[in-house]
DNA sequence: CGCTGAATGCTCATTTGGAGCATTAGTGGA
DNA sequence: TCCACTAATGCTCCAAATGAGCATTCAGCG
């Protein structure tokens, strides 16, 4: 998928020979697994539903509702998702999108767990968390918790330059003794890129490369767990974010990334509001998703010329100071405009 | 996937209990196919690798590449597309990306075919055709052979008009009488966003949505063959773009609709283009994607001021003009923006 | 040698985007 | 009751990005 990213695609032990069966035409048949990232606003909190378990090998506990795809049951995918997600959580999908169909790349087997799928369908949906009612077998947790470095609402997170900086250097300057065949893009330019640093600017879509760097550069607690490179050798560190059991993390950072650059250009961030709501609630949402604040009044603009809301006629009062308006979402801008979404680009404040 | 569309997930019968399998849980195996559209430009057309094989009962004979996905010999899903692909067509592919997975939603089953697989996952690849040489199996194929209403490069192509505009609205038309639940969008609000009609803008980024609108109509063969809807009430007009087999158009769409928006944000095009190149052929090549013509000057300002490119100090003659500076891309760009890309955005005189 | 068809260099008018100033209006206390 | 505080709102300014068009330069060709 990316040329800058080679090593996680490289030989790991080929441990999945079980599960296959051969159909009439000789070809092998593999289970596949869907797997969703439910996301929803909480109090300001981009909030994502985990479901808790006992911990794996790497002490991971979390994972999201996921169940295998049997076309006996489902005529389709996303069908076979909803139903397992309703089974799983109680909660009835509304909005829902394809993000990624993943291999098996070494994702550890845990002996006691349930067999993992080869093949991986992660999902996207977006929902209302409500008063976090009616979630049955879950929780809602904080995405941020599982990558605390791409919290940036309260300014470039520490965690970065205390412990994701030197480390990852660390990592690049070990691959220095060039004696082989250098990769396109140099690692510290792909730490550079991906992590903001020594001038670069901070892009917040980069969720998923991101992640994949930390992985491959063994900083991870999957990178350690699916026995991969020499995870650990810079001592004994903090974790780095929660992890998350089988490819869950990777496939959140997935949901993460497309719900950050989907909101930009597609009014998807209404599936996270309720019915009403002000302009300043509708940011807050925005910046939750996004990180890094906005300039209110131009959000404002931005917003009301692009025909995204309209006003209710109601208003809202103990907001804290002057009764704000309440919105609602404007449908009728699907027909008006061929891309229509929150269109904000980061502040300078999020540079450097 | 869309909550515009919602017809072709509508049930069709489930034709697809062969190939089925247990595993050791007791979940159903299912088989993956892999398929390719493998994308180039020659002599400016855009051109994807067909396979032709005898018709199937739509009359297509043309199909992507593609073959099974079996774990027992590929690590990874990409590894096995891209030994199909060689194997099939001799070609080694560079560049690739994954574009969607498909679950099987009543994809017709021939019977004298190859079981068709019940998952698909379709993927991107982009090449250079060189003079067309190197590809043993299979031939290069302008994308608008298959959909001719997405070329615009000699203005709104004259099919829209005349066959699938009076098509459409007939069959908008003929879903009025409004006893049940009203779809979100209107069909004739859809037909209207899709194709550009009544004063809306053509846009396009969305092949994927037109196509799957002609599919919901019944107006490709494709739909007619996987016996979905009152598909020829309309009269016998001629076919809207050739048929491919399977549900390969879908997911050349797919292909389409992911290059030109790729092509905006990443330097994707340098994949089409040799080595050295005037930044006419480039600008060719981006129109041949995207459709619409650019402003010249204003396409070499943004290409140089964006530093995509860099001069290679040579000169081209026998352009048919005064000799123009060959320019080759400029890979450091990686290193500088975030999202680098020929940002082009089409001119009014691409709209209404 | 003058003409033709591109390649290039620049200018100009808008539009869009990023910031900041000023004012208005409930809430909670003093 | 009046004041300080916190937000919500209305506008203005300025700079950068974008869309068009004019003018000039040149190799190839009758």
């Amino acid at each position: 998928m990316n040329m800058e990213l080679s090593g996680r695609a490289k030989p790991t032990p080929e441990k999945a020979h079980r599960a296959l069966a051969k159909d009439s035409m000789g070809h092998a048949a593999v289970e596949i697994g869907l797997n969703a990232a439910i996301v929803a606003v909480l109090d300001n909190e981009p909030v994502a539903l985990v479901v808790r378990d006992a911990p794996d090998s790497s002490g991971a506990t979390d994972g999201l509702p996921f169940g295998p795809f049997s076309p006996r049951d489902h005529r389709t995918l996303e069908g076979g998702l909803r139903t397992w997600v309703r089974n799983q959580t109680g909660l009835e999908l509304g909005y829902a999108e394809q993000l990624y169909t993943f291999g098996d790349r070494g994702r550890h087997i845990e002996p006691g767990d349930l067999a993992p799928p080869i093949v991986s369908i992660g999902y996207l949906a977006l929902t209302q968390a409500g008063d976090g009612r009616g979630v049955s077998n879950g929780a809602w947790r904080t995405w941020y918790h599982y990558f605390p470095w791409e919290d940036w609402r309260r300014g470039r997170p520490e965690i970065i330059a205390s412990e994701i900086e030197p480390r990852l250097k660390a990592w690049a300057e070990s691959a220095k003794p060039s004696n082989g065949p250098q990769p396109l893009i140099a690692r510290s330019d792909r730490i550079r890129m991906c992590f903001g640093l020594d001038g670069a600017a901070w892009d917040e879509e980069k969720v998923l490369e991101r992640y994949e760097l930390l992985y491959e550069a063994g900083l991870v607690d999957e990178a350690l767990r699916d026995g991969r490179s020499s995870a650990r050798v810079w001592g004994d560190h903090p974790r780095l974010g929660q992890p998350m059991k089988f490819d869950h993390r990777r496939i959140l950072a997935t949901a993460i990334n497309r719900t950050r650059a989907k909101i930009k250009y597609r009014p998807v961030v209404f599936e996270l509001m309720p019915d009403e709501f002000t302009l300043y609630e509708l940011q807050k949402s925005v910046e939750a998703i996004l990180g890094p604040h906005l300039h209110k009044q131009n959000f404002r603009r931005l917003v009301e010329g692009a025909g995204l809301v309209e006003p209710t006629g109601e208003m809202k009062t103990r907001t804290g100071g002057r009764p704000a308006k309440l919105f609602r979402f404007r449908r009728e801008v699907l027909l008006e405009r061929p891309a229509p979404g929150v269109r904000v680009s980061a502040p300078p404040s999020s540079r450097t």
